[in-house]
Order: structure tokens, then C-alpha cells, then sequence
DNA sequence: ACAGAAGCGGAGCAATTCTTTCCACTTGGA
DNA sequence: TCCAAGTGGAAAGAATTGCTCCGCTTCTGT
């Protein structure tokens, strides 16, 4: 299987794949991994058989493109455990990874279910465990944390405020940040006076948008009431 | 439009009427809105021809079903707000509005989208903001809740804590309790140390169940990789 | 310049899924 | 007993999606 030097792409072959590439990384981000590859092909300006030539099937795109991404996660993981502060280090690694998922919906689904992105993906997966392990041992050894808290915790926390970044996308894309405040706090083991507030709530307009969002999303952008 | 004295349904269909409200309540709990009214009708034990001669469609249904569920919440927060203390009072209504949306996932998404139920559960859902609003109000005028906080970051933080219930619902139809716990000491102005923890923590296989169920729900319970 | 391999587009097939209609048959109740 | 009211469930209809096929176009090496 030396395809790779032996015969690499046309010039307008490869040039293609790139376009679908770069394509499927806008959709998936703007709008989860449900896309369907003929929207992908169009927004590439490309045949729907061209992103079939290159990539068996669906599955194999997402692993080829969130390979990267979910590396970004595991590199803002150990990052965050080179700080010195551990509490500090935690902090930063719920942000960063957060910061990630908030701008790419996709990303998000990859993580949280294991439906998707078979074998390489999963992989990667695995490794951050690990790391978000170590650096909740060490901030719960410093006493930095509350010492009931365990990885899964993190996990679901991740969840959770992710799932407010997604809801609240369109509306205001910076409101998550309140809520991980909120969280963070809860998080100290001893604390004083709420940290400060990063970003402005959701306003009343907001919240009508992202409510209709929730609905055009999950289901077909169906029934407006005539009246 | 007096058919409902002038002419009661026959006993077998308004006993059928009943199992379809039956069955539709416990489906849209278990699994949402989106269960189809075959579904339905298969587990009222009646025909779809049957459902959809007392519906006229799937909205109504819903609509006639989630009234006295939005209700519910409402009550929780008029409730709340007869106890004396102030805190005490926010933590009851959070505590309590949760609770029925972990119980009911059909309810969560009534709650949280404005396509479904049009007119009469809309209006419930208007009644509870202001009661929300009197809860937060009382708690900062006594200084126990942080004074940052406004009425949309309750309601996100609903959903953010909703949101990790969905998805550990199979898994540990408890451990968001956790959450709640976490997101309640973040909500206070000062706290030297954390609340106990209501529950343990998510395990291994929990995590695993939650990842699995949320690929089978969102998308065709499909790839299994047949290696 | 040109042959022929590589690549392309996108109509359209096949498989699902969900809503809704239809009508021959059954049943409650005056 | 009779018949309007009620029933079930097959099947039509309408979307959606993943993917294949094949006649045509475009590179690239000579």
C-alpha cells in the first residue's frame, strides 16, 4: 500500500479532497455530526461521488478529521499539568477544553458518546482520562479542590456546560462562561466571595432564540402558527 | 360545541382515550417527545387509527399531556416560595423543578423549546418566570445567594443539570444530584466549606452505558464494527 | 498534441422512518 | 335487534439519508 508516494493525488484531486476537508471541519463545528455528506459536497463545491472516492464512508471522515481535535483536548490536558498552580491547572484545562467544544459542536458529540469515530478517535480518548485524573489527584492533594469530587464528576460538568455553550450558540456565545464561573466556585473546597462574573447574562431576547434553535434543531423547522 | 355533555364518548372509546394518555405520558417520560404515535398506540394497545381519531395530531396530544406537568413546576415554585428562608427557598424550587424534569424527559423539552405545546403550556411557562424571579430576589435582598446571579442563569443552570440527568438517566438515575450540589455552592455568596455529596459518583460502567445511549438516541442504533 | 488513466458530478436507488388516511369489520346501547 | 359509533392496522405519502453508477471532463506523461 504504498499509494501515498508511489502515486500521489491529481493536482486537482488532492485540491479537491482539501475543499471537502475544510468544508465538513465548518459543518460539523457549526452544526454536529448529523450534517449529511450531500450538504458537505455542496458547501465544498464538489459531487457528492467525489467525497465518496475519498473517504469510504462517513465514519472514516469523522475519524480522519476529529483525530486532531481530540488531540487538542489531550494537549490542553497536559498542558494545563504543567502549571505549578494545581487549582490554577484545572481552571485552565475546563476552560480551555471548553472553549474548544463551545466553537465546534462536533467535537462535542465525539466526546460524549461512543457511537462515533471508531478505533483512533476512542484511542486519544482514552489517554485524557488519564490526565484529568492526575490533575484532579494533584489539586485535591494541595487541598485546591473539594475532596468529594471525582474524575466522572468532571466529566459530567463538562457535560453539562457544554451543553449551555450549545444551546445558547446562537444567542450569545459567551454565556457558558457564567456558568463555569458558577461551577469553579462550587468546585473550591473553602471560598470566601464568588469569583467575578466574565461575561453579561443571557438577556430576554436570548433566551426566546435559543429556545427556538433547541426546536428547529432537534426536530424539522416545521410548524409556524399562522395566526 | 357542546358534544362534551351532549354526547359523552362511548365507555370503550373513553376508556381507550385514557390508555392512550397513559401510554403517551410514561413514553414521552422515558423517551421523549419524539416518540412516534405508533409507538404509542402500541403500547395504549389500541390502533393509530384510534390515537388519531381523538388527536388530531401529535402537538394536541402533547399540548393536552404537558399542562398539568408545566403546572407541576409552577406549584414547586409557588411552594418554594411560602418557606421562610430565603436560601432555603431557591434550593427546594431547584431541587424540586429537577426532580420532575429527571422523572419526565418529555417534560425537560417542553420546558426548553418553544415548538412544542403552543398556546396553553407557552402561557404556564410564562407564570413560572416571574415566581423564579421573586425566589432570586428574596434570596439577594437577604444576602444568601451571590449578587451576580440573574433569573437566566437559573434557568440555564436548570438545563445545564437537566442535561447530565438525560444522559445518566440508565446509568445512575441519581448522580446529578451531585451536580446540583456542586452548581448550589457556587451559587452562594460565602461558604467556607462544601455541602455533603447526596449520592457517589458516576462509575466506569456508568459512564460507558451513558456514552453508548447517547449514540443510540440521538442517531439509528446502527455500526456495531463487526470485528 | 494526444491517448488514456484518473477524476468528476449528481441523478437516482434503496432503505428508513414517521404521519396520516381509509375502509371493512366489530361493538355498545337504545 | 340494529346501526351509529368505534376500531385496527395495512398501506399510501412524504421526508430524509447513505451511497452507487456511469457518461463525461480534465490531467499528465510522452
Amino acid at each position: 500500500m504504498a499509494t501515498t508516494v508511489d502515486r500521489p493525488l491529481r493536482k486537482d484531486a488532492e485540491r479537491n479532497r482539501q475543499r471537502v476537508l475544510a468544508a465538513a471541519r465548518e459543518l460539523f463545528a457549526e452544526r454536529g455530526l448529523d450534517v449529511t455528506l450531500d450538504d458537505i459536497a455542496r458547501a465544498a463545491g464538489v459531487g457528492v461521488g467525489t467525497v465518496y472516492r475519498r473517504f469510504p464512508d462517513k465514519e472514516q471522515l469523522i475519524d480522519a478529521l476529529f483525530e486532531e481535535r481530540v488531540g487538542e483536548i489531550r494537549n490542553a490536558a497536559s498542558e494545563s499539568l504543567e502549571l505549578s498552580d494545581p487549582w490554577a491547572a484545572v481552571v485552565s484545562f475546563l476552560e480551555r477544553s471548553l472553549e474548544l467544544q463551545a466553537e465546534d459542536r462536533g467535537l462535542k458529540e465525539v466526546l460524549l458518546s461512543s457511537a462515533h469515530g471508531q478505533a483512533r478517535v476512542e484511542h486519544a480518548r482514552r489517554e485524557i482520562e488519564p490526565l484529568v485524573t492526575a490533575l484532579l489527584d494533584r489539586a485535591r492533594a494541595a487541598g485546591a479542590i473539594r475532596e468529594d469530587l471525582e474524575v466522572h464528576d468532571l466529566v459530567l460538568l463538562q457535560h453539562a456546560v457544554g451543553e449551555v455553550a450549545d444551546y445558547t450558540r446562537e444567542a450569545d456565545p459567551q454565556v457558558w462562561r457564567r456558568m463555569l464561573v458558577i461551577v469553579l466556585d462550587g468546585l473550591r473546597p473553602d471560598r470566601r466571595r464568588p469569583s467575578p462574573m466574565p461575561s453579561p447574562p443571557l438577556d430576554d431576547a436570548g433566551l426566546v432564540c435559543s429556545m427556538a434553535n433547541l426546536g428547529r434543531r432537534r426536530r424539522r423547522g416545521s410548524e409556524e402558527p399562522a395566526g
